[in-house]
DNA sequence: AGTTCGATCGCCT
DNA sequence: GGCGATCGAACTG
């Protein structure tokens, strides 16, 4: 298996974003494919928490790519984003949705509430909930682990399509949520 | 020091 | 389709 480098990471994160598509995410005995990202942008971009400049929660989206900038949201969620351009360039990546591959039992057992396996790692609260991604994981390197990301054996192109992005109200026009097509597990069709 | 608001989810109707 | 849960970061005064 073929752990992405930071190369992979060190383009335009609508670039990086378009191409997490069918990679697989790992942490520990849990695994998923990627059906959903969307790419969050340096200046200009409103959605973005960099957007506001840098500070002490964005620090790490500046920082070297391939890292992992997790935050904490709405009281009760984290979401994960994977670092992209090069260090000192803010841009970075919401992983938004995963089908799910190895470890289906802990992930189960960390969502209750869902009921079928679509459910589990279906947006990005709940994708961090079953992977178990926790706000101890920011700034993580992600081309070392324990997360990591790496190419399927099978890395075949998948079908994607775009879309504006979901839940936010600046800089909504963007075409920046990239999604695998006609996948059961993205959060939205 | 107080306020506002958010890259969400699950339960209710 | 609507809303409550729940809390930290950033901004205001």
């Amino acid at each position: 298996m073929c752990v992405l480098n930071r190369q992979f990471y060190a383009r335009a994160a609508a670039k990086v974003a378009h191409e997490l598509l069918g990679k697989i995410l790992a942490h520990g005995a849990v695994s998923g494919r990627i059906v959903e990202t969307e790419a969050y942008l340096g200046e200009g971009d409103g959605a973005a928490h960099s957007a506001a400049g840098l500070t002490e929660r964005t620090r790490v989206i500046f920082g070297p790519p391939g890292h992992a900038y997790v935050y904490f949201i709405y009281g009760m969620y984290n979401c994960l984003n994977l670092v992209a351009e090069r260090e000192g360039e803010a841009g970075c990546v919401l992983i938004r949705a995963i089908e799910p591959l190895t470890g289906l039992a802990l992930m189960r057992r960390r969502r209750p509430a869902a009921r079928r396996i679509e459910d589990l790692a279906n947006g990005p609260g709940k994708l961090t909930r079953a992977f178990g991604i926790t706000l101890g994981h920011n700034g993580a390197d992600v081309t070392r682990g324990p997360i990591t990301v790496h190419a399927p054996e099978d890395d075949v192109a998948v079908e994607s399509a775009v879309s504006r992005r979901i839940g936010i109200t600046k800089s909504a026009d963007l075409p920046l949520r990239f999604f695998v097509k006609g996948s059961r597990f993205v959060s939205r069709g």
